[in-house]
DNA sequence: TTGTATGCGTTATCAG
DNA sequence: CTGATAACGCATACAA
């Protein structure tokens, strides 16, 4: 592949000329400066991206690590990012950490070594300390769906504890008095910040939610089948449905129509993310939305910001929370009398 | 960021010796190395991949051009790439195309630019010509979804003709004469492709499809809701939908529903993809498997092979078509009596 | 306006 | 077993 030397020869001019009609430098003659432009097309030159990032010290790309991008939330992240980026002309490396220590680990330090400038991670696994520490050594470092308090600055994060409230809330306001919840059997934050909300709110009402009434399993369609199926086979009471999410509040779903149950006269099933799925269920679901296309594109412009300025630059906000809203469809009504 | 020449310094060693301990290299004493590791861990030292691109002249990693990453489909084709990249420690750098002649060319540009050493590129909008080029440019440059006869080697593609007439076929085998179709306005092969399966196939039966039976719409559930209202404000009298793909599916079964249709009693609906909608929409959609996660796959496999190897070796495959086969859910049956 | 020289962090080719 | 040293392709401070 021909390099700036071969175009510096064959236009009978020296490498630093060519290198500046490359970068627009300012004094070059005109003539002078197409002629070499003729020339690159020609011969078919691109500049060699890892030569420039090791002259100029910075590498203007931006790394992403997500857990799973088969799962359409995280597609549409790595979307929401992809965006800005090609917006902005900064390429993406992207990795996958599946939630598991050595691989987030390994993921970021990769990143680390190509020296991208801006780094946009979700990571569950690692701890505080570790994710701190590679904040600081790297401006553009940014969390997505975590917050830590030391670097609330590079966190954007969604309030998982009001959503819950938000949930039981609606649910409350419509009489439903019995309540069960499939939620994910992951040890990670959200659940739990999710169901303290929901719990939160359901005893300022003056009602329990017994751990007896909530089932433990994957969070996807299959796993909200199997958590009702065993809501379902305990005999448990109930007129309202808290899901973890969207997948399984659908698997869930699956299972009380397959047990001939009326949603929502019957029962109300409610979820949580609002992804493109709720909207073709049947029926469909009422949920909560979680802006992460906006959040997406808002970490990425934080990232890419925090790496022109080094760090420097404080936005103008502080913080990064988002809350969820409720999206009114069809899967949730009035509470049916107990039976 | 601490380079190999700091480790040497500290170390009291030259920077050949830090380098091989680096690289595992053969000739360096065991107290050495051992000392050279600890002091690395210490400072923290990470190699520079940019550096190291550019004196090896190669750069190990792995370029993707996709059309969509919000679409599932295409999250899932990212997935399956990213997948096999992670398992053999190659970085993934991805963008998206977005189907538009100016985008794919400046996302493999760009590629290029950072001197990939693989290639996976989905592009519907380049022209054979522009894409024989760059395969010509990059020994690792493989095609997805797409077949270009003069680069066969580097394409694995589906065999849409050969999924369309396997529509049809099954339809026809259930008794159904009356058809319609919801199709992609895309000017792309895809739809055409399975359109001419589906045509064909009518043709041996003895049907004809004519033109007024299709509608044209975005590739989506809005898409496959509008192509279903129009065909029912035709009047058009069916006992089976085809639809180009799951998501136009699973709008036209909507609006179906709506108006009251039974599915699949009275009517019938066949989709194409098997993405996860197919199972979560309700009745469950038959539809065509397309294997995109082992297809991707197999492209990243070529791709990074055809790279280790420079392009020579010439895998013992010399073709990697695939063909959609049935998937049998709820949506299809025999036919109701023709109204 | 243009050219020369230096160095970015590594690897690799030589000698020792 | 270890150490100089020359590239790799490019940007840039300094000369001319």
């Amino acid at each position: 592949m021909a390099t700036i030397k071969d175009i510096a020869q064959a236009a009978g001019v020296s490498l630093a000329t060519v290198s500046r009609v490359i970068n627009n430098g300012p004094k070059v003659g005109d003539k002078t400066r197409a002629r070499i432009k003729e020339i690159m097309k020609e011969m078919g030159y691109r500049p060699n991206a890892n030569a420039r990032a090791l002259v100029t010290q910075r590498n203007p790309s931006l790394g992403v690590v997500l857990a799973e991008l088969a799962d359409p939330f995280f597609a549409t992240l790595a979307y929401g990012i992809e965006k800005v980026a090609r917006q902005k002309d900064i390429q993406v490396l992207l990795s996958s950490g599946s939630i598991q220590v050595e691989t987030e680990l390994k993921a970021i330090e990769t990143l680390l070594e190509h020296r991208c400038e801006a780094m946009i991670v979700h990571s569950k696994a690692l701890d505080d300390e570790t994710l701190i520490d590679f904040a600081s050594q790297v401006p553009g470092f940014v969390l997505i769906n975590r917050y830590i308090e030391q670097i609330a600055d590079r966190c954007v994060w969604l309030d998982n504890y009001s959503g819950g409230a938000t949930m039981a809330r609606h649910l409350l306001s419509l009489g439903h008095k019995k309540f069960v919840m499939v939620s994910s059997h992951y040890q990670i934050d959200d659940p739990s910040e999710r169901l303290r909300g929901i719990k939160d709110e359901l005893k300022n009402a003056g009602i329990e939610l017994p751990d007896s009434a909530i089932e433990y399993s994957t969070p996807d369609q299959e796993g909200g089948e199997i958590a009702m199926q065993n809501l379902l086979a305990k005999g448990h009471d109930f007129t309202a449905v808290l899901s973890y999410n969207d997948a399984m509040a659908a698997g869930a779903m699956s299972m009380l129509l397959d047990h001939g149950v009326e949603i929502p006269q019957q029962i109300s099933v409610m979820g949580f993310d609002d992804v493109l799925l709720s909207r073709y269920c049947r029926p469909k679901l009422t949920t909560l939305r979680y802006p992460i296309e906006m959040m997406a594109v808002k970490a990425a412009e934080v990232a890419l910001n925090r790496a022109r300025t080094n760090g420097k630059n404080k936005s103008l906000e502080d913080t990064f929370k988002y809350t969820p809203t409720i999206v009114k469809r069809e899967s949730v009504t009035h509470a049916a009398d107990s039976k």
